[in-house]
DNA sequence: TATGAATGAGGTTTCATTCAT
DNA sequence: TATGAATGAAACCTCATTCAT
């Protein structure tokens, strides 16, 4: 089951209707998850139905065909994401390296240690297999999420509270093990023993080590 | 590019006579570069061949199956790249963060700017498909590159020329702007204009941002 | 022709809403047809589909591969053939050259003059290649088969009716003549005129040429 | 090897001609084994090529083409078998009993317990597949075959040493145990232990039943 | 004469997609 | 809306055959 903010039907319907409405919530659910552990051609629509508790036939009364559905999951999966973290950092008022554990505490719970990790690792396998949707994505989360963390560290360095590290390439050394982590999770993890990243702490000392490289000198001990 | 050993031979030879000692290595260049691309599932053995320059059955040849050729090509491409840099942590006679910038910049100009980058992405989009080969990945790749990284932090803090950080968190940190990039660049980066993530800089901009984090308090102005 | 149950449907149903019930009927009819005449090898899915009206992909909604439906072909086929002759020994009240000439008939008409009779010939033919398959008709037919003659072949010593003859060789010589009929039935006679064993009368012919053999020595004139 | 009557060559040239010379013969002696083994779209040229200690390609130097190969097996074998039995026949000076079992053990010690044995089944299975060849065999090899043994009735009937038996279906009744024996070595009997047929004391029970049935009233004791 | 690398047609198998019910 | 039998386009893989050496 997708986290509730994924729902799309209040629960209060008869039996019937509701099941009715949920289809499409099921099913990208279930591609949801077959598409993160084979990839999008290992994934059969079979199994993909079947995981839905329906039959091949009842996907394409909703999705048009497989790629669409890989679609309506990137689409659907993202809703919401990327805005809410701006809104954030348009109305904190707290210390910048405040705001940004608050923004990075929220992508830890929200998305690495959620479902909606697992399409980051599908993107990247299949972003040359369908250009559209990679752009999709780079437009709607990629992009967006790196100036998120751009404005925070503009944030910072205005504010004399991070030191003037550049810009482009601190958000890069800032998102990427969050990245490492979410593929590790979806791949390694899956099937070799004792390959699994340690997420108890990780966060933190992320954090930690974050802002040890971005204290400025005048900050320091 | 691959390193030379796999360097494609002029192409003046004759068509059918191309020596047999030549063929694997053109083979596993070309399917590098298809799976790189496609996949493993959407890469086809046709286009493979025709990339080597032969026919699907001569593929076959060579390597019992698609499969078996993904396989060569993985054990191939990482032939001597970890040993190497082990070699280096136990012969490294000057500073740690001295060490440090060395190792990763020949990571930088022998994997992350080679074809060899390739297959990093490869293998996290087809781990699940393939447990037995993620295995030896994790197993000769993975698990040998966190532990050399262990290597050099734990000398920095023996050494007290880093401070007393979570080596195995830390290791994360310092390898995963990499393989951000490695993935990237086999991605996003092919299909999205602008997707790219500045290679300019950016191996010094990282060396800085670790070297920061990783100095001891004393140390700093 | 196959029994009954094998029966094909009357093709007066539309083209796509064939029961399910019925294809693996007929495609094991089809099958044996194929295989009979061309080898398991020789004998192609596609042309197997077509003879059972279909095409190649139906085959496996029914059968996971192509030697899966011969090995149900030749279960379906074998299904209470030897059980019956085994039935009739025992119940069987006259003297045994009656019972003798009893069971041959049923033989004769019941798997010689039926298209069961080419699973002889594909049996001897794959038997090399498809050793568990073998195991399992020597175990289900040959050996049950030879066992019933065997037991024919004792109840008539036991009652002075036939002389004491070495069982089980002569087991053989009352079996072998029926294979031939069989085997040049789906071998020489479909391709060279003139090589058809004569089958008026041949029935016949055998039963006298036993009982010849077989009688004692004061029961002949 | 072919026993020595099938070998092409004198044992006195120089090594190297001598070899030369000898290819067909083992080329098409390892082709026996291979087509008998598994039939004839079972056999790899390749395999049948290393037995005989050369390459694929040295295969195209003697025969055309794979069914070639198993023409010239055919024809290969068989030149001489039937010729040499006529030839008894006619020349026969004694009983036509003792006529029978010389023919009879002159088959089992030279096709039956011969690897020449497996052509029998070998043509059976690829008949349909090789009408020309079949045609062949049976021109050759069935048709005088059943002759033969329809001479010998026939002498005997003449005589008065056997009963007047329908000469046609009793030829049958003579040949089928001797194929039935070829067939069964050549199939089950290399596959499921415990199949073999005891060949120990067959001849001679084979000739005693046969004798038994033929044996006109007045001889009877 | 002999090799063996290379070819490419042909077959089995898979599975996204369709459609009659 | 839902089913599931049927389709047919690929794709992998095999191996008889070719041919330069």
């Amino acid at each position: 089951m997708l986290p509730h903010r994924f729902a799309t039907s209040p629960p209060s319907r008869p039996r019937r209707a509701r099941r009715k409405d949920a289809r499409p919530g099921e099913l990208i659910d279930a591609a949801l998850d077959e598409f993160a552990e084979r990839g999008f051609a290992g994934a059969r629509l079979e199994d993909i139905a079947r995981r839905a508790g329906v039959t091949k036939g009842t996907v394409y009364l909703y999705f048009a065909s497989k790629q669409e559905l890989l679609e309506a999951a990137v689409r659907h999966t993202l809703v919401s994401f990327i805005a809410r973290g701006h809104a954030t950092v348009r109305d904190f008022e707290g210390s910048t390296p405040e705001l940004l554990r608050t923004v990075l505490t929220a992508w830890w719970h929200d998305v690495v240690r959620t479902k909606a990790a697992a399409l980051g690792k599908l993107m990247v396998a299949e972003a040359t297999n369908f250009p559209e949707l990679a752009r999709f994505y780079y437009d709607n989360v990629i992009e967006p999420g790196r100036r998120l963390q751009a404005r925070i560290l503009e944030r910072g360095i205005a504010r004399g509270e991070f030191r003037p590290v550049p810009v482009e390439f601190t958000v890069s050394f800032i998102i990427a093990p969050f990245l490492y982590v979410q593929y590790n999770q979806h791949s390694f993890a899956k099937v070799v023993a004792g390959s699994a990243i340690d997420t108890d702490g990780f966060l933190d000392a992320l954090i930690e080590h974050l802002l040890a490289s971005l204290a400025p000198h005048e900050a320091r001990p």
